[in-house]
DNA sequence: TGTACATCAGTGAACGCGCGTTCACTGATGTAC
DNA sequence: TGTACATCAGTGAACGCGCGTTCACTGATGTAC
């Protein structure tokens, strides 16, 4: 039952407008890996598929929104491959849902270097994130808040001693707290944050390759560390 | 007593001339902040320095070795900074050290962060960073050698509940491991590259911006994160 | 089913700007006798 | 102390390249009657 507003036909002028509209942008994603955010360049994309320059202009506004959607499909890229490694492990095993989330982090970030960067390198000089990326940027935290909120529920909070947090930094993580369930006390809260920053820490450090001549085996070392840092979260014994 | 190659009275073209290249590497420095290591522009520092472009080539010999300079520089910097805060300290004050260490280094990058972006930060595309670089980068991890060392002098081994290494992780730390005194152990050695992950994480994610909306006062929920992985490194109680 | 019109895709030229680097040259500064 | 020569700083033009974006236009595809 067709509505006036979407026929049932598609025509075939708008699949083709969609599949090129992706082939520019997956154009653009490769071309990240020589020069990076600052060195996208819509008359590269063009030439390599082939285009004259302007007509890349009917599918895409500007430079900076095909960055935006650069940025976005790389957050929603990463919070995919950790939901996709998450749900496949029994709700009731925290360690293991903490560990797939971790694991398929890294493998992505690793795997898509310039695509990680684009996110959680520098920020590109003169280009301000729009709104959109928010929703996309929040998936990762999101799966490590539920870990958390199901921590609570089997009993965390009874089962570890309490880290007193001071008031300065019950205020300094005011803003996030409305994130986070009532259940979850602020020293867990502190350490749901500690260990979403170790974990992008690490990750950061690995790709810009900053633990070359430090660290031989990058997977084998980040267990390890993503192990401590689970039995600070309280999730190992 | 003047050597041969060097002559007691330095000429006054000698003078300017390093008196030039300073500004030239200064302007340049400060222009990072306006397009970022990728947008260095030699013909941009000309322009501010009032010259024509082609002079700058008296001074620096391409645009990738005046970035070489930068990223030294900065390394420098942050390391002197650490470095100078950490000297006031009493040696046997391990934690206060420790502290000074990493508040010197959050507060070098939060004062400079277009120079913390550039070392720390993505790395510059088709840009290889030289030999000369490694010295200055191992600034700030020598600061934080020394402190482990130290803990171990003051009998860190025996207060300690140690944590096992898997042989896997001893053999991927193998190249750094020559970098430690052997008293230091593998479980301190690894203690020590956590804190060292987790101190330029916390840093990166201030300074690019991922913990807007989520901690308000950055300084305070730095030291009491910076406490907890003390307490993790057996400095504090 | 056929025709008239509207919509859209893609072209090619242009605007106005940027860049790194080289090179022949002028004129000033420093050095050696 | 004065002169001759060598060294260096800075100029201006040029090479050859890149970029984002706009605009008038052609020709093909889709839509409504």
């Amino acid at each position: 039952m067709p509505s006036v507003e979407q026929p049932a036909h598609v025509s075939a002028r708008t699949r083709v407008r969609a599949e090129l509209t992706r082939e520019i942008v997956e154009t653009a994603r490769r071309q990240l890996a020589v020069g990076g955010a600052a060195g996208l360049s819509l008359r590269a994309v063009a030439r390599e598929l082939g285009m004259v320059s302007s007509a890349v202009y009917r599918y895409v506004p500007s430079r900076d929104d095909l960055l935006t959607r650069l940025i976005i499909e790389a957050y929603d890229a990463l919070g995919a491959a950790a939901e996709a490694a998450e749900v496949g492990v029994p709700r009731d095993d925290l360690l293991g849902r903490f560990r797939a989330i971790t694991r398929a982090v890294r493998g992505w970030a690793v795997a898509h270097p310039h695509e990680y960067a684009l996110v959680y390198g520098s920020p590109v000089p003169g280009y301000r994130a729009p709104e959109d990326t928010i929703g996309p940027a929040t998936r990762v935290p999101a799966l490590l808040i539920a870990v958390l909120a199901d921590a609570v529920a089997a009993g965390w909070t009874e089962r570890t001693p309490a880290v007193s947090v001071p008031k300065a930094v019950r205020r300094a993580i005011a803003p996030v707290r409305g994130s986070f369930p009532p259940q979850v006390t602020d020293d867990l809260l502190v350490r749901g944050l500690m260990a979403w920053t170790y974990l992008f820490g690490a990750v950061s450090f690995e790709v810009f390759g900053h633990r070359h001549n430090v660290v031989d085996d990058g997977a084998a070392f980040f267990d390890h560390e993503m192990a401590r840092i689970a039995t600070m979260l309280g999730l190992l014994t």
